[in-house]
DNA sequence: GTCCATGTTCTTTA
DNA sequence: CTAAAGAACATGGA
């Protein structure tokens, strides 16, 4: 569920609450979303306080008072909330973390989410592309000339740029003008130009409307985002573009419905 | 019952 | 061998 947006969103309304603060119980309703798999994770969390909170692709990174790491991955329908301790607990929480007077929470139906051990010799990085808020279109370029997939299938790939899902890729590529099919290595400099700044202002209008929310989506006081009544494209199929009234098309590549204006993004350019 | 879902990884195919 | 395509994972909502 969560791209670049709402993973900044979240790490931002947890920060205040979380820095400096120290795990003082660790509660794990689910062993087998913590990897490595045989992690103690309560021996590591145990009476460690959070010394910072930052973003790296999709990834949601703890440091800890003794230098070590580890991360959260949301998956699709995950959630990290910060709840007053004794409230209801949700269904599929599996992990809890108390802290102060409150418990951050784990909740993730799905389970294709998690946390990750990284300790003090792992790095977030290890697997991920360049950030995309700070990607410079020479880069890019070098990236996506090595790859013969559709341009849309390619953005999602977290290796070639972290931070960019389903919905981002399509209105960035919307933004851009740019064919989601078209193969990556035929994009031209000034499409690469124009596709590396869309790429950054979609995320960053999507941050300041604090993410989109389609379904599963709440930032960590469970406040759901606005970002989706700004969508050009996603999940508007058969609804006019915003610019030129033409039916928006989905289409599925890579196995992922894809939307995209068949006049403003045409393959031919005019 | 069917199809679809904000993601990643493993397997199969070319 | 490698890149790309497809299937799998688990749950819930329309």
């Amino acid at each position: 569920m969560p791209e670049l947006p709402e993973v900044e969103t979240i790490i931002r309304t947890l920060r205040p609450s979380l820095l400096d603060r120290k795990i003082e119980r660790v509660r794990i309703h689910r062993q087998d979303v913590i990897h490595p798999k045989n992690t103690d994770l309560t021996s590591h969390l145990t009476n460690r306080a959070i010394t910072a909170l930052e973003r790296r692709g999709k990834k949601i990174i703890f440091n800890l008072d003794d230098n070590a790491k580890f991360y959260i991955h949301l998956g699709m329908s995950g959630r990290l909330t910060l709840a007053a301790a004794q409230t209801p607990t949700p269904p599929h929480t599996h992990l809890i973390l108390d802290i102060a007077s409150s418990e951050l929470r784990f909740t993730d139906p799905r389970r294709f989410g998690g946390i990750f051990w990284l300790g003090t010799n792992q790095s977030p990085d290890a697997d991920l592309g360049p950030e995309p808020l700070t990607i410079q279109p020479k880069e890019l370029a070098q990236r996506l000339k090595k790859t013969s997939r559709a341009i849309k299938t390619a953005l999602m790939d977290q290796k070639l740029i972290a931070g960019l899902g389903n919905i981002y890729a399509d209105e960035a590529l919307f933004t851009a003008g740019i064919h989601p099919q078209i193969p990556a290595k035929k994009l031209n400099p000034p499409q690469i130009a124009s596709l590396t700044q869309s790429i950054k202002t979609v995320l960053n209008r999507a941050i300041h409307h604090r993410g989109s929310t389609l379904r599963d989506y709440r930032d960590s006081n469970n406040q759901p985002g606005n970002f989706q009544k700004n969508h050009q494209v996603y999940d508007r199929a058969g609804k006019p573009c915003a610019t030129c009234k033409t039916p928006i098309i989905r289409i599925v590549l890579g196995g992922r419905s894809t939307h995209f204006c068949p006049k403003c993004q045409a393959r031919k350019r005019n």
